[in-house]
DNA sequence: CTTAAAAGTCAACAATCGTTGACAAAAGAG
DNA sequence: CTCTTTTGTCAACGATTGTTGACTTTTAAG
């Protein structure tokens, strides 16, 4: 027996994060059902026996994947008039960036139940809270929900359904477009625009 | 052989029939991948190889099942002015009619190319159009976009993730919050909201 | 009634998938 | 080196799935 405690071999962990890596960007790009045990093990180099034995089963695996962390920032209630610009800057960064978390959610939520609570989860701990922050308590979740489809559509149209026109505006056009209606959602503003 | 010439059997109709309602029935609910052949023909108390006799494979039978026509209204440019608020509430009146095209759609179109495929025809050739009867050619398909994130995005919520601050929304609200965003979308309208 | 076509039933095939257990190679402690 | 633990390989099981072909029942024309 080895004499490390904490810390375990470097070569399993090494195997572990490319097995979790393929299941990753496979989960992302051709969801749960259609990325099997098989076509990870493959990407990643190894045995499918392997892939059980360091995860215990497909669910879990996937379940260790999908683990998805928006990392909003606390909002104090004088950003309430930059909340719809934080809002969307925020969620094409890390959606973006090299998270794959959203696509795999995305991808898998709409046609398995542990991945749609997951992501009723993920928008009741994580979004309807910031919300919260500005504006009346009374209100927030509603306001939460409309801010949530707006973000879930624009996500799903962009990286998962990739319509065209989506997918060709850039970063700046989807904050100038979509920011505002953001901020109208999360403050619950009703007026007409006034161009 | 019987007489009838245009018309076939009424028996074989009546079972094709039932076969399509179980089957739109369960793409609705449980996706493309989660819907067997067996399920679709325990549901409509037949045979599986009935399914098959029927339509020639399960491809085949989502295609007849995922046929949509969102059956929007021809717009002339003097609806410009209430072009959001008859968008959304058409779509309601479709989404939450009898037609369970959109459901099926987004339960399938994250993880089945041909679904996906199917839907960036559908807000192609009829979003696209209609959005493109209002303002500016150049810039209509990205409004056409942004439109298109908002409705998908809001249908995703309501019917498929059951988000529950979404799903407790009356249409009336929908119609109130959501269609001056989809106004603003439509007309490019890029200024702040004023309360 | 006779009979041929239509409608329906049954069992099975071939492929795929998650999962398992037996066994071999490798690595490190003594 | 010896031996135990870790790491990896291989083959296979059992379940599920789409699909097929042979067979039986029903229907209705002649």
């Amino acid at each position: 027996m080895k004499a490390k405690i904490a810390v375990k071999s470097t070569k399993s962990d090494r195997t572990r994060a490319q097995i979790l890596a393929a299941a990753q960007a496979l989960f992302a790009e051709h969801g749960y059902q259609n990325t099997t045990i098989r076509d990870v093990a493959a990407r990643a180099s190894i045995d499918p026996a392997m892939v059980i034995r360091y995860f215990q089963s497909k669910d879990e695996l996937f379940a260790r994947a999908a683990a998805i962390d928006l990392r909003l920032p606390a909002l104090k209630a004088s950003d309430a008039g930059r909340i719809g610009d934080t809002l969307i800057r925020h969620f094409l960064e890390v959606w973006e960036g090299s998270g794959k978390g959203m696509a795999i959610m995305l991808r898998s939520a709409t046609s398995n139940e542990f991945a749609a609570e997951k992501m009723r989860e993920v928008f009741a701990k994580q979004v309807g809270p910031v919300i919260a922050s500005v504006g009346s308590k009374s209100s927030a979740a509603r306001r939460a929900g409309l801010v949530s489809s707006q973000l879930l559509g624009l996500a799903l149209c962009r990286y998962v359904l990739k319509l065209p026109p989506v997918v060709a505006l850039s970063r700046e056009d989807i904050v100038a477009h979509v920011g505002p209606v953001l901020q109208r959602y999360a403050l619950d503003e009703m007026s007409v625009n006034r161009p």
